[in-house]
This record gives structure tokens, sequence and C-alpha cells, in this order.
DNA sequence: TTTTAAATTTCGATA
DNA sequence: TATCGAAGTTTAAAA
């Protein structure tokens, strides 16, 4: 069996399980009441509640209490786990380098431990990425402008890299940037920072921010700087259609 | 006990315990082979592997394979999950609107489950943000440079808003962007954003990037464009002193 | 509700 | 190894 379950281990108990369970290469969940110590990019101090810690043999560790989605504290994997006993309690230290930090789980009552022998050896395959935004450009330069033709693509330039260099139908060059998302004034940064850069060199340039949407603020922003931007609204994705279709299952 | 665990239930074990957890306010943690399906943002696939699963009483659902910091498949807080028998497999369905999206996992052999009925009441008492640098700022600005005088904190202007607006000695404004990190290139055009709305209207204007440190590309940026940065290297933490004492512990 | 910027952001690619 | 930009970013604060 890939999995063994402790019901309300002793501390020893806990630093034995823990203890073969990174020898092993095997994950770790604790249902625990803990206190949370963690030093390193700031610091911080998690008062006695109870929580469920995960720690995986890549030395990621996560607290996680009742609500919310991301964990209250961790340590990114590259690290390692040390379980002990300190002052009669089981304590989980996560430790890393570069940054230095340390994330410190006192478990003051464990109420269920579970080691899990996890084999995984299957990838995440994703699609509606930036990427194939800028495939679909690509591609399909006339839904920016008609006439428009891309002459490169993730051009590299002092500052940093343009996703598209390209020429309006009179030959003027237009810097192109697109994002998945809704823009917002970072990208138009982003955008002017690259057009500043030819103006130097060049007098005639168009700089174009291409994203599903843009709030008001951004495209005044843009506007006010003699910048533009292309609305994509085919590309705003949700699963509006498909959950309505799944909901038929019910 | 606040911990039930079942070792290797069956899916109509799965589907009952997870109603009852779900009904409760308990969190839920599988450890199981499990398929994934994602819709929303974009949409992905996750074949067969062993993963751990969280669902937490404020829908928050969380998939993590055997390595890394992020869970492969989530849903944020704020919708529901909800379990049902699909094909003679358990499933857990997790939804929410605005965005609408949806994360489903096919349960094909649950190793264990385990409710955990946690109160957590405590908060989590953070120091070292951005939030007290700024403060730090505030209380001593000849650290920014000798004679400079803060007239105003998160002054809004059309295009968002500024850290700090300060005069120099000679009483030329200054507009200081302040960050907690190593300064990157996007914290430059922030800076250059704001300081080019005051260039408008008034010739005479300084901008200021203060972080604890900048690579040579920013700087160079900053000082191509007539902007200045100020190294606060006292604000460079980590857990270096502290580990070190610590592991004295061993 | 929408917008805005921080975050212990993490993660991947690239030089 | 540092640097840079995307991310299903999430989160919290402010308008």
């Amino acid at each position: 069996m890939s999995v063994d379950q402790l019901a309300a281990p002793d501390p020893e108990e806990v630093v034995e399980a823990a203890k073969a369970a990174f020898r092993d290469g095997a994950m770790l969940t604790v249902q625990a009441r803990c206190e949370v110590e963690y030093e390193g990019r700031t610091s911080g101090h998690l008062g006695p509640g109870d929580r469920t810690l995960v720690a995986k043999p890549d030395g990621t560790f996560l607290v996680h209490q009742p609500t919310g989605h991301k964990p209250v504290n961790w340590m990114p994997g590259g690290g390692t786990v040390s379980p002990r006993i300190s002052d009669g309690d089981a304590v989980l230290l996560a430790r890393r380098t570069n940054p230095s930090e340390r994330v410190e789980a006192r478990i003051l009552e464990a109420h269920g431990l579970t080691r899990f022998d996890a084999t995984d050896s299957a990838t995440y395959e994703e699609s509606g990425t930036e990427a194939e935004m800028h495939e679909y450009i690509e591609a399909n330069p006339d839904e920016l402008e008609a006439g428009l033709r891309i002459v490169e693509h993730e051009r590299e330039t002092k500052y940093g890299f343009v996703d598209f260099f390209a020429r309006d139908e009179s030959g003027t060059p237009v810097v192109v940037e697109v994002k998945r998302i809704q823009a917002t004034l970072n990208h138009f940064d982003q955008l002017q920072r690259y057009v500043s850069l030819y103006e130097n060199t060049n007098d005639e340039v168009r700089g174009m921010l291409v994203a599903p949407a843009a709030s008001e603020r951004v495209k005044r922003a843009l506007r006010d700087n003699g910048l533009e931007f292309v609305a994509l609204p085919e590309f705003e994705t949700d699963a509006k259609g498909s959950t309505e279709a799944k909901l038929t299952d019910f």
C-alpha cells in the first residue's frame, strides 16, 4: 500500500515517520495544532491553530490554514526539511539557501499523519497561453491592422525583448506588445520603454499594445503618449459554456 | 477527535466522506491516483498519477504533485467543491464564477483520505514589508539625501500612485519610488512614467529609485534617462545569521 | 465591483 | 548563476 496513516501520533512518532518519509522520498501530510515562524525575505510569526502541513521530497514545505488559496507559510523546493524533538514537541524545520530562509513549524498536537509514496510521471498539458496568442498574431497580422507585416518575433533590444517588430502598410515601424490578459499600467510601461528606444534612432515609430481588454486609465496613458491599443476580445476566455454543459450531468 | 482517516476508501466512501466534510466545514485531504481537467482562463489536462488533493471549506481546492511549490491545478476560494460518482469513479468538481472556471479531479484510486475539523483563529504577523520601508523613509528622509523633505506619501497622479513626492534642499521636486527587493527594469519603468508626467508641466524634476540593490542594467537605464538610484542596503534581509544561530541546536 | 500594486510571489527560459 | 518576464498568478487595499 502506498499510504501509511497514523492517528494522533506522539512527538517521537511524528519525527520517526517524517525522517523515514524524507529518507524514502515520500510525501508527508500532517494535520496538527502548531505554531509557525518564518525568517528570510521578511519575518513573521503565526500563533497556535489547526493547520494541514505538507512536505514534499524536493524540500517543498507548505502550511495551510483552513481557508485561503495560498499557504500561510511555505518553503519552495530546493532546500531540506528536517524533523526533530525540541522541548518535548515535534518540530519541522524547512531551510534553503539563496535566498537564505527558514520556516519552523512547532507541532503542539498532531491529530493525523499520512505518509504517501507517490509516483507521478505525468506532466500538465496546457493551452490558451500567451505563446499561442503570439502564434495566432504571427499567422493573422491583419487582425491587428490591415496591411500590417510582422518583421520579427521576440526581437532583443538593449533594454529587453519586443514581442513583435512590424511595419504598417506605409512602411512605418510598429512595436507590438502582446498580453493575454487585460492590459495594465505596467504593460503600458513596457511598451513605452521599447518605443522610446526606437525614437532615439528613428523619429517615425508606432507602439501597439494588444490585449483582450484594457482599463480606461491604461487607454488614456497610451493615447496621451501617442501609443495605440488593439483589443482582441476573441482571446477572452472563461469556462461558462463548458461549465453549463457539464452541469447537465447532475 | 478532530481527524477521521480512511485507508483505501472505495468511490462511494470517498463521496460520502467528502460530502460530510464540506457540509460540516471540515478540511479534506485525499491521497489518490487521479486525472485532472481544468477549464477557465486557459485549459489543461493532467494524465493519471499520484497526487495529494486538498479541499477547504471556503471552496479552495488544490492538486499537489510530489514535487513543486505550486499546485499543478487549483481553485481559489469563493466557489464550491462538489463530489459525485461518475463512471464508477469518485470525482471532485471545483467551480467558481467571475471568472468562470472549473477543475475536475477524477479519482482512479484513493489511497488515503483524511477529514480534519480544524479551528484556527490565529492571524499571521509579518514584518519587513514594503510598508515598513515606507515608514522608515518617511521618518528618515535624510537617509536618501541630505536635506530631502517628504511632501506627500502615496500621491495619486493621472497614471497611478507615486510612493513619495519630495523636494530637495534647493526646492526641486523629487519623485521617489521605493522597492523592498532588488530593483528591476519594471520598477525603472514605473519611475519613468511618473517623472514624465511632471516633465510635461515642470522642466525641473528629479526621479529617485530606492531599493536595497539594483542590477547593472537597471542602473544604466536610470542613468541614461537622467534618473537616480539610491541604495538602502540595510533593508537587505535574509536568514543567514539566524539560521546559523539555530543550527547550533543540532 | 473594479482597479491598482505588492508578494517570503513562483516558474521557466536565456545569457 | 543571475536576469527577465509570464502567470489560470493571488491577495489586499482603495476608489
